[in-house]
DNA sequence: AGAAGATATTGGTCAGACCTATATATATTA
DNA sequence: TAATATATATAGGTCTGACCAATATCTTCT
């Protein structure tokens, strides 16, 4: 690789991998490469910024820990540019709460600290056209009311919209890692009514939104969040105690 | 590489990198690999657990990328473990700051939503040893005063104990994280008077904990964190509007 | 003793081969 | 005709082995 353009960064990177990853990091920040878009192939891509496939293979996982980049296989597979805010900050997150030294516990706790504040700040800031957004978020929601795996999406992406809006894009990027952190301590969980009463919840706040009645809606999202905290508490508790049955050691 | 030990995370991951890294990542969690140790050279490693060199590499970068590990060149040079929770989330963060998308308002804003809770966390939880370790990192300060590079480190180095002593891994990943992310959006900010001024609120709050004097120390710590704040403002500020008569365009 | 240079160690990069999952098209069969 | 195999091409995943480059340490020369 002789040059990629610029230098970065005041004094250049080390790495040629890390150089490549800023410097495809930065357009992509900078709208020169679209969300949802895909990248050359691999092969293709190395051969225009000058470096080996190795190089290039490395900058990609740099940019996929990071969440600004999905890799699938195949033919229509390739590099896909996603949005960084909808990403996880790294699969190793996941690891830790895995390994219980992050505990349902640990993530309410700091949710409970800094989602209502997310919350408030999105309130105040948000446009007609958030609003809406969040609307049309649920409006499909009636004819899947009986597709728990939808609704639990919608449920999840609300938070992230919420968060979005708010402004902050480290409010974006943290609330993002606790909700991945928590699907993993949760270990998935799924449950319809459960994800039904979210739902309701969802809607009930996008509406006190609509009003700007803030204390309401803070009133009304602490409670999302606390109902939310004991049905997993209680399901993740009775999953451990069954645990012995089963036989995977680990 | 035919089988890593055991399979992770329920299903297996994809990637041989991603088994590897989290295998790595497993073992220092479960202090298994110490940290401060030198793992192997990269093409032992990579025989070791049965891989091609490139897969460790890539496995490396993302451990490398989570703050598990750094990695050196040369003789004594190699592969260094390190403290999770000392390290920053991402190279790519930093490049996210100087792009312009993390201001400074945005840093202290969340710092200010959710440090005075690691603080009340901390007062609460602090048994004897804590708050003699706080005490032990400023016992050498006077007589390095005038250095204020050996005071910012404390200075930052406090923040990350207290995180710490919260009890709550994801407090002690975020703190970490803003903290780099500040000191990157800062241009690493370095003053005398500023670290000296610093140094005398932490130790007035070192005491305050001492006491379990919870309000106090959490006005005392909202005065920190708000002078941190007013004072790199101002210098950013200066320095943005100087910025012109600087040649590099990036 | 001190400076200059040789050497060994370890990560960094490269090139090219081959493996594997998967979407799509084609052929086969019920 | 419609459902189901089967072939094929695409794009990532892995492997090998060579060579480059930074750096700590030892050696040699002044």
């Amino acid at each position: 690789m002789h040059m990629l353009g610029q230098s970065f960064n005041r004094f250049e990177a080390k790495r040629y991998s890390e150089q490549v990853a800023q410097m495809i990091q930065s357009k992509i920040i900078k709208d020169e490469i679209k969300i949802g878009s895909r990248l050359p192939t691999e092969r293709q891509l190395a051969d225009d910024l000058k470096v080996s496939r190795s190089v290039l293979r490395e900058a990609l996982r740099l940019l996929e820990a990071s969440g600004y980049i999905d890799v699938k296989k195949g033919p229509k597979g390739g590099i896909f540019v996603n949005n960084v805010f909808h990403k996880p900050i790294s699969v190793l997150w996941k690891n830790l709460a895995d390994n219980g030294h992050i505990t349902i516990d640990h993530i309410f706790d700091v949710r409970m600290q800094f989602e209502p504040y997310v919350m408030m700040e999105a309130t105040k800031n948000a446009t007609e056209k958030d609003i809406q957004r969040l609307r049309d978020l649920y409006v499909d929601v009636d004819a899947h009311f009986d597709d728990p795996v939808y609704l639990k999406n919608r449920n999840f992406e609300f938070h992230v919209i919420l968060a979005g809006i708010s402004g902050n894009p480290i409010l974006s990027t943290f609330t993002k890692a606790l909700l991945e952190i928590l699907a993993e301590a949760a270990h998935n969980f799924l449950d319809l009514p459960f994800e039904q009463e979210l739902s309701r919840i969802h809607r009930e706040i996008i509406e006190l939104m609509a009003q700007r009645k803030l204390t309401a809606v803070k009133k009304m999202f602490k409670h999302d969040i606390l109902f939310l905290k004991n049905t997993l508490k209680k399901t993740v508790e009775r999953d451990e105690t069954h645990k012995q049955s089963k036989g995977g050691e680990r």
